[in-house]
DNA sequence: GCTAAATAATACCTGAAGGTGTCAATTATA
DNA sequence: TATAATTGACACCTTCAGGTATTATTTAGC
């Protein structure tokens, strides 16, 4: 009951690099940071670059960016980027005709939690991140070496 | 961002034998009724016996019934018998300590789905959903071939 | 007691998510 | 232009949840 390792990573790395949303961070240093495994982040750096996210700088003093403003990137966008399971109309039994029409009483509660999620992530942007910098991402922060473009 | 399909299988099966409580079924009756496959349900069932969900009686003319009150099993039990990973605490960047104290605007948020679920689970026994069938059940429901003890 | 019908135990198989290794392509700067 | 530092592409490896196969054990009923 967790999102994919995968999508924490994602939001790990686009939650991180909105706090200073217009530096250019190499995945060297956002392995510094984010306690990811070098090369699967590197993968997902480019994956992220090829769903619009990120743009990429290649070659010496490289890396990558936040591609557009960070109110135009919700958690929803990201988590759904990923592949991640639909959170629409999941049964809590998983039977897939069980989320339409009127079902028990538990699918009734598990709809208003799912909806929940959903709602939650459709309205949380990376721009509302920025504002509220998690602890964990400003503790390590003053270690980075970021470079301006 | 689901339950593991060990997790819904475990409800699917509890969900099922709590609609008539009393029955001894059969994994053979199961198996046509909750559309699992047959050597994972014979697991599966076993697995809940152990966990003492289940009474099993072997032999022939044997089978499963829940050895317990409805009102005494929580969703909550079914689903950490599973060893699904636990829905305390859980950051959704994934971060170990991310969990305490005064995080991001997200952790806020997210514990509180995270307590909503959680606090569902812990409330929702099998009699309640005995009370208020799911319709997926009682639709084959009549196909059944159960034995009473 | 024999047989058939049920569960128990145990080992194995498989696909996909997560992770690694290598080399090619690009680019700033000396 | 040579070099070093960066990302891109692509193939491979590993682990484990989910699923399968086989044989042993138990028991009702003839």
């Amino acid at each position: 009951m967790n999102f994919s390792k995968t999508t924490e990573y994602s939001l790990r790395i686009l939650g991180f690099m909105a706090i200073e949303d217009h530096k250019l961070y190499s995945a060297e240093v956002l392995n510094q940071n984010l306690d990811i495994p070098f090369r699967y982040l590197r993968k997902q750096l480019t994956r992220l670059t090829n769903d619009g996210f990120l743009i990429s700088y290649r070659g010496k003093a490289g890396g990558y960016k936040i591609s557009k403003p960070l109110n135009e990137i919700t958690l929803w966008d990201i988590v759904n980027a990923t592949g991640e399971d639909s959170l629409y109309h999941e049964c809590i039994f998983g039977f897939d005709s069980c989320a339409f029409g009127n079902k028990c009483a538990l699918h009734h509660k598990w709809a208003k939690i799912q909806n929940s999620i959903n709602d939650m992530l459709k309205n949380t942007t990376l721009e509302e991140l920025k504002r509220t910098k998690p602890e964990r991402f400003t503790i390590q922060h003053n270690l980075m070496l970021t470079k301006n473009v």
